[in-house]
RNA sequence: GGCCCCUUCGUCUAGUGGUUAGGACGUCGGCCUCUCACGCCGAAGACACGGGUUCGAGUCCCGUAGGGGUCACCA
């Protein structure tokens, strides 16, 4: 009805644009990072540019905190803006130029009717149980405000007819005209509101593209009747289905975390943040790994799902597991020191943290649990565990310890080699099974029962503390 | 409540009229094994319901139910 330009066929468009417009009034969660996540994605498929603008018209609401949060969010994602940030609260000239347009056009008219009587209005309607819609008691006055009148600028709404979103994810959705009332544009203090900052900043900005929570799908009519009344013609939009909580109910905070640095804060990596993002309500095929790389070259608007999903943080830790484990070494090393830091480990050489990183990367699943694991590679004071001592460390385990380190302490070149075949000479010898030795071994290196590979693990430690640690445990050191 | 959207294993999803309905996470069992992981093998597990259309429906149409969104001088 409003729009018969072919669209979808996007590689005919010159340049596509995108924007993620957040409005400042919470830290940047999830919802909001898949949006904009998306908006990017699509950008940089089609060659286009991917533009933020901050919505800070709400002055009440907004913060400079919550600004630097979004920003802040955004940057560790790697959803960098190729232009922007603009903010809205900076650009009342622009607004007040097309306002006059939409005055000039007829398109507006000033509305007396003050917010208390609108209030009682709405909640008469609500207690008679029927819909509330604003009468339009003003529509036909023709009036401007008197000196010192306040009065607030409504758009002209059609009265009857349809209006059709063309939905890039959902196909067409119709509206009823008779649904959609004269909104307020413009407030009694003259400053605009969300509809029309959006439509004149998309104007403004050039934007083709608009990926969207499927929670402004009945704004859309609304504010293609706003283009209309610009002459121009609206962009493609597509509403995103919504990021629910395992209960099916919007994502919220009883759902664990909500602002994507709090899952910076448990060890997520920015890259299997986008990966889970990106897979849920996308999906390509049966692939569930992707670099950010390949989101980039393969994200596709018609792979976009329509129905809700749940996030499910096992599957998400299970991302973060197959990211880390991608990457190299001394690169999950780097990622690992500031969680290092704030366990308040001390800062070891690189390559050391590098060589026992790959030793444990198998066996967490954030960086969190890694650094956490990380412990008796880059301290000294062992947190024995009482059981395992108990259990391994008894007077027949001591004395194999004992006699390992004095066979330990003989090997030449110190590698893994070296030590397992040391390792089987003494259990050879000594009648024993491989665990009898490994295990006291491992609690004695280790503090507990679970670590890597023994051989590796003492590689990995260096001669000179795994004798120490032999010796102390021998000593009966740990059994204090 | 009005309007709008949605509905395949517990979860994320593949599927575009003909499939033993596929994959992934998780779960369970086994193998590997010096512990824990990883890995490998295997198992259980879904088309919300009812009508049509069709030789044939997860796929198309209608209805029902359930879930969700939205109804501000917020965005």
């Amino acid at each position: 009805m409003t729009r018969d330009l072919p669209r979808g066929s996007v590689a005919c468009m010159s340049q596509v644009r995108t924007r993620f417009a957040p409005s400042p009034s919470g830290f940047l969660h999830l919802g909001g990072a898949r949006t904009a996540l998306f908006n990017y994605l699509f950008a940089k498929r089609h060659g286009g540019s991917f533009v933020l603008r901050i919505e800070d018209t709400d002055r009440e609401r907004s913060s400079d905190e919550f600004v630097r949060a979004i920003l802040d969010g955004l940057q560790w994602l790697g959803l960098t803006p190729d232009e922007g940030p603009f903010f809205q609260s900076k650009r009342q000239d622009v607004y007040d130029r097309r306002i006059a347009e939409l005055l000039e056009a007829g398109a507006v008219y000033h509305c007396f009717c003050s917010a208390e009587a609108l209030d009682a209005k709405r909640k008469q309607a609500q207690a008679d149980g029927t819909k509330y819609l604003y009468d339009r008691t003003c529509r036909e006055l023709g009036r401007r405000p008197d000196a010192g009148e306040s009065a607030v600028l409504r758009f002209k709404m059609p009265l009857e007819g349809e209006t059709v979103v063309r939905d890039l994810v959902r196909g067409d959705v119709t509206f009823n005209n008779a649904e959609l009332d004269d909104l307020i544009l413009v407030r009694s203090d003259g400053s605009p509101t969300f509809h029309l900052v959006v439509v004149i900043d998309d104007i403004e900005m050039g934007i083709t593209h608009i990926l969207r929570g499927e929670d402004h799908l009945t704004n859309t009519p609304r504010q293609v009747r706003i283009f209309e009344a610009f002459s121009v013609e609206p962009p493609a939009y597509g509403h995103l289905p919504l990021i629910v909580g395992q209960d099916r109910a919007r994502l919220s905070k009883r759902h664990g975390a909500t602002a994507v640095d709090a899952y910076r804060e448990q060890g997520f990596l920015p890259s299997a943040v986008i990966n889970y993002l990106a897979r849920l309500g996308w999906s390509h095929g049966d692939q569930e790994i992707f670099t950010g790389q390949q989101l980039e070259q393969l994200f596709d608007v018609d792979s976009v799902g329509k129905s809700a999903s749940a996030f499910d943080m096992e599957k998400f830790g299970w991302v973060n597991f197959e990211h880390m484990r991608a990457l190299e070494d001394a690169e999950l090393a780097d990622a690992v020191v500031p969680y290092l830091a704030e366990r308040g480990e001390t800062e070891q050489p690189r390559e050391y943290l590098a060589a026992a990183v790959a030793q444990l990367k198998e066996r967490a699943k954030t960086l969190v649990e890694l650094a956490e694991s990380l412990h008796y590679f880059v301290s000294d004071e062992l947190r024995f565990d009482a059981k395992a001592v108990g259990k391994f460390l008894d007077d027949d385990g001591r004395a194999h310890l004992q006699t390992l380190h004095d066979e330990l302490a003989q090997v030449d070149p110190w590698t893994a080699e070296q030590v397992e075949a040391t390792l089987r000479v003494v259990v050879e010898r000594e009648g024993l099974k491989l665990g009898q030795l490994a295990q006291p071994a491992r609690v004695a290196l280790t503090g507990g029962t679970v670590s890597p590979g023994i051989f590796e693990l003492c590689a990995v430690l260096g001669r000179e503390r795994t004798l120490a640690r032999l010796a102390a445990a021998a000593a009966g050191a740990a059994a204090a």
